[in-house]
DNA sequence: AATGAATGAGTATTCATTCAT
DNA sequence: TATGAATGAATACTCATTCAT
């Protein structure tokens, strides 16, 4: 009850700390990029002290890829929610544009974390296997609604249309981008 | 008495040295990327004095910006020249195929400088004005050959298609390519 | 239903956990130098928690103390053992060779440890009581042949002999070994 | 002039740093041995940023060579010069008793580091080459005066008895170590 | 004009020890 | 009683930049 100023945390009982890091690991991903996410700043976004990270982690390689893991293993179940109710040709055309278009399935940072991932996993062989799978899955729900050539057609136009909006800033707006899906898609604009 | 042959930096007049420095700091954002790139690592690549680094440029942030323009001016005359003797959309789904596929115009490590760029950009807005030129040139060739919203379109499949290959290692054969770039064109395979 | 075969550490009743982590310093000493000796390196070696290693003890000099003690309380009786039999002065030439030399009374990392233990206590007093004993109790073994200022020296050249080869791998043949040690000796090589 | 409180040292030009912080190491290790030799110990023994260690040298490795083959340099002539105006077998009896009774060629610190070297050397390859070079030049102003054999015999109870006495604390005067020379070089005592 | 020594903030990581459970 | 999570000081090392020469 009395006031303790707090000063220096005794949180000596925190179940939860280790997942709250890999979960801090992917904001830090998100806001300043894989080369600037350090230890200290996932200490801090945490709230928790240095000699946590390489404690519960064998150092900040294996942490990163725990924390693109998570990532990926968050997103897919999304993606694939994404394009659950969708029965057509047309309604697939609809979903791919909300996908690109961001009011659905994940905001920028999402993708930015996506595209740190392939930088990295490129010098970093250990990220492979998690690039591979989270590819394989959004692949596997295009080929619901297209041949397999054809889907990964799309889910290239896909990466291609958000990067040049997230992070090239270039903003395409929903008429255009329906139009080019449609297109790829042999479907009436 | 003679003049010895240059055991260790003897190397007085060397008008290409600022020059060369640039050229060496592409070089090393291909082999180890923008958070791999060190003033060490690109005076040991140059051939040149630590000192040389911060004496001729204003810190390394202005060395990337120039680096990564210089490479961006000589990637864009290279790709149009790529579609330079293109007269017809065959012949236009013939050269994307190949731009992607890689037996023209750049290869791989100047792909990955490119993403290097965008990700650098996305949080050093200095790289923008880089990153906008290099584009607005890119979809200028393109719309040589379809209207200005498919050429975005076409911009966008070939920056996915070369992304998914360069860095998630997943191939795509040229049949393929050309197959997925055809239909998008509504030209026959 | 039955017991599952101790996956992880069911080591309830562990009554010989205190002398398993003495014993497993006194390897860590040899394997990696009392500067190697880490808690954790001696709790991985006993198969125990890491908590238990200052849980049973006051710290890391404090095993460090009980690992030399327990470690020179072996090697005096196996010391005593190796000229129990020895009656005659040729003998104790043969004796003495043989102790060098090494087919007898403890191999290299025996000696190791015990350099370690003579550097360590020089910077750490609470050692010094485990060199003195274990010198004194080798001086009085060679007193039973020798005076007490020959003695010294006889351990001396013992420990010299000896440090050269398992420190400086400067090997000495047997037939060498004996050389030395009967001409010190007086006796006829 | 103004009386500048010298609160952060501008020195700037500093010519003999580097060598400074070799024999600053040597201190250091003399002082703390070598487990106890780290980089802020040895910058504060020269008076040197902690940054200047690793720019001057490859790392603490390789300073520890510099340092223990600076020092081995400085001994191996002070060794030579203590039996140079040797001429006959007494009078190496003398040398070699005062040179382990310490009133002369060297104190007890620079024995303290060579074993704090013959240990290093155990686990650190590198320092290989710097023991055996200081073993053999030892033996060899030995070999002035006995057969090879004999010198490695002289050689080992010359750094047995210096151990004795450095690191185990057990005096022996000098008329001890005068009989155990004596008796060992058949000399009369 | 040019350089390489110098610097201090920053990096990841290890560690003995503490302590809530 | 025993443990493993937690901690913060310490470790070696890297780096962009400064600056005396």
């Amino acid at each position: 009850m009395t006031a303790v100023p707090a000063a220096r945390s005794p949180r000596r009982y925190d179940p939860e700390r280790k997942s709250r890091i890999v979960d801090a690991t992917i904001d830090v991903i998100a806001d300043h990029g894989v080369a600037g996410t350090t230890s200290r700043r996932i200490a801090a976004a945490a709230d928790v002290p240095l000699g946590s990270i390489t404690y519960h982690f064998d150092g900040l390689d294996d942490l990163l890829a725990l924390a693109f893991d998570r990532h990926a293993g968050r997103m897919s179940p999304r993606y694939e929610a994404h394009f659950a109710e969708v029965t057509d040709l047309p309604g697939f055309v609809d979903a791919v544009t909300a996908l690109i278009n961001g009011d659905a399935a994940g905001d920028a940072s999402d993708w930015v974390i996506a595209y740190e991932l392939y930088l990295a996993a490129l010098r970093n062989p250990a990220l492979r296997s998690v690039t591979e799978a989270w590819m394989r899955r959004s692949r596997t729900v295009l080929e619901r609604f297209v041949d397999p050539v054809t889907a990964r057609g799309v889910d290239a136009l896909i990466e291609g249309l958000v990067m040049h909006m997230t992070l090239a800033a270039a903003p395409v707006n929903r008429a255009e981008t329906r139009s080019i899906v449609a297109r790829f898609l042999g479907v009436a604009p």
